[in-house]
DNA sequence: ACCACGCTACTTATAGTCTGTAGACTTATA
DNA sequence: TATAAGTCTACAGACTATAAGTAGCGTGGT
């Protein structure tokens, strides 16, 4: 199982990048500092829930379709 | 529109008193201390990606079921 | 030359731990 | 009926670990 932050990086980047935006002006939309969200996208960050939301905002998304990518299983089938 | 962190706390204890589970119990299965889950679910804290992904993993659901709080409108309708 | 991005190194701001106290509430037990 | 004992939670304070944020340089592509 890969670390929930490479995920989320992962995840992150997939939607920067459908959305045609470089990490600056992402970084920029979500009022953080483009090397800091180049961090975060390569799974090196553990960000908080307060940047984690600004990035959805940014990314004009929910943050359960932001976290989409996590399909653990709820025990209710 | 409330706080992030009022929203998420909210969630955590909702869904923590559908499992019949102390602070304590749940801080205890998620790995952190039982105060830190108590101002956690008190909107107080910011916590990061680690700890929400241990506190969804407690209560055994995944990270966009314990956000399914956000309704944030998709752009794509 | 200009972007976009990776990466290192660094400071400062705050996340996170832990101890202890106190109040509300429940459950024995004398 | 008290009253003591246990549970659950809120909260304060102090400490440690780490996230947040920035500067600077390298590289590859246009």
């Amino acid at each position: 199982m890969k670390a929930i932050e490479k995920q989320f990086g992962e995840q992150v980047r997939k939607l920067r990048l459908a959305m045609d935006l470089s990490q600056e002006e992402l970084a920029f939309k979500a009022g953080v500092h483009r090397t800091y969200l180049g961090s975060i996208e390569r799974g090196e960050r553990n960000p908080s829930l307060k940047n984690i939301a600004a990035i959805a905002k940014a990314l004009n998304i929910s943050l359960s379709e932001l976290f989409s990518f996590d399909h653990t299983r709820s025990g209710v089938i």
